[in-house]
DNA sequence: GTCTATAAGAAGATAGAC
DNA sequence: GTCTATCTTCTTATAGAC
């Protein structure tokens, strides 16, 4: 990893604690393992930094998107896999969301940076709303949509589906950003609910 | 409203946007409408400005549950209102939740604040679980218990009941502290979820 | 209780040697 | 590309007059 490279990194992990002003660029530096004045060598400003990991989040995200096909535009691959599905697969299937999006480490100290910045930009309310709001009930929302039309589940409205089955998951992730040691308790409830969401959902007649 | 107290609200207003580190002991007098230094004649530093904020509104809260026992611990009085429950009551619940939550001044500004300052401290962390995780939860999981005793609603795990009510609510008002201008379609979208709920878990043959 | 003046130190950023 | 030294500005907080 190059210096400009760790730069980012250190400087994502200390963001995500404790906001962008409450970062000094001298601890940004240490870190690092450099001096201060080096770092500019690097970046023209802390500004710049911010920026720098802005462009880096929403690039990764979008590459991301553009594979999984979450954006909901066209979710016909992934459905083929979900021909198949059963209760254990719906389980499946939200508990990788929430560990992903939880444990990647990119992915987790960037949301918990969001989360004490969206306040101060309306740019970076946008981006957090699109990537952990609209972007996985986009996705989900097709899926169910596929799942209503080939009678695995209930044919009902699938944008209310898809909130039934993600809200509680949201609540649960955000939950465990602010207090890690509940992931245990986070994982057996995202579990009984979406158990329960089977139950609730799933077509009579069905597996 | 004395100056010590409106220096309390106006420094609220500002941590709740930008949080404790970027505002600025001179901007808090500045909306107060007095000098920097006199600041100092009513709180000893800019932390005791920011812990008189916490104290005041956990004081607040607990008025507040122990006034509605929302801390589920005994939900028997209000559950008399919810004998007669039907889907409308259900709605109106939600949406009420939804709205206090989202425009009471003081409530509002606190859970941004908290939001934004959570991954600082510990302490602060609970309290944003307690006051808007848990506690919700809690209520609504007492009441769900009690209708389902007395065959207004399917007998199911009420913890996950309530998980499945409040969750989309939660979701909706992050969504809305974010971006204000969403709050027509949170409703909307808050309508249809509890609307689906009824529909989901209403007892066959209840009304 | 509010003000002006100011201390004391911190923080972002630059200059220039190596 | 990293360092030391330094500049400038900002920020919290105090002193003391009114």
């Amino acid at each position: 990893m190059t210096t400009k490279e760790k730069i980012l990194k250190e400087a994502l992990t200390l963001f995500s604690n404790k906001g962008y002003s409450a970062v000094y660029v001298g601890e940004i530096a240490e870190a690092v393992g450099i001096k201060a004045p080096s770092l500019y060598k690097h970046y023209k400003s802390k500004q710049d930094i911010f920026n720098a990991i802005l462009e880096e989040m929403k690039k990764s995200y979008e590459q991301q998107t553009a594979q999984l096909k979450m954006d909901g535009s066209q979710p016909d691959q992934d459905v083929n896999v979900f021909s198949m599905i059963d209760e254990e697969t719906l389980v499946k299937m939200g508990t990788e969301l929430f560990l992903y999006f939880l444990h990647d480490e990119y992915v987790s100290k960037f949301r918990k940076m969001l989360t004490i910045e969206q306040f101060h930009d309306s740019e970076l309310a946008v981006l957090y709303s699109k990537q952990y709001v609209e972007g996985p009930l986009a996705y989900q929302s097709g899926l169910f949509h596929l799942l209503g039309l080939q009678n695995k589940l209930k044919d009902d409205n699938p944008n209310i589906m898809a909130i039934h089955f993600y809200s509680p998951i949201y609540l649960m992730l955000t939950l465990c950003d602010r207090e890690p040691q509940k992931e245990k308790e986070a994982l057996r409830i995202i579990e009984q609910h979406i158990r329960q969401f089977n139950h609730l959902y799933k077509k009579e007649g069905s597996v």
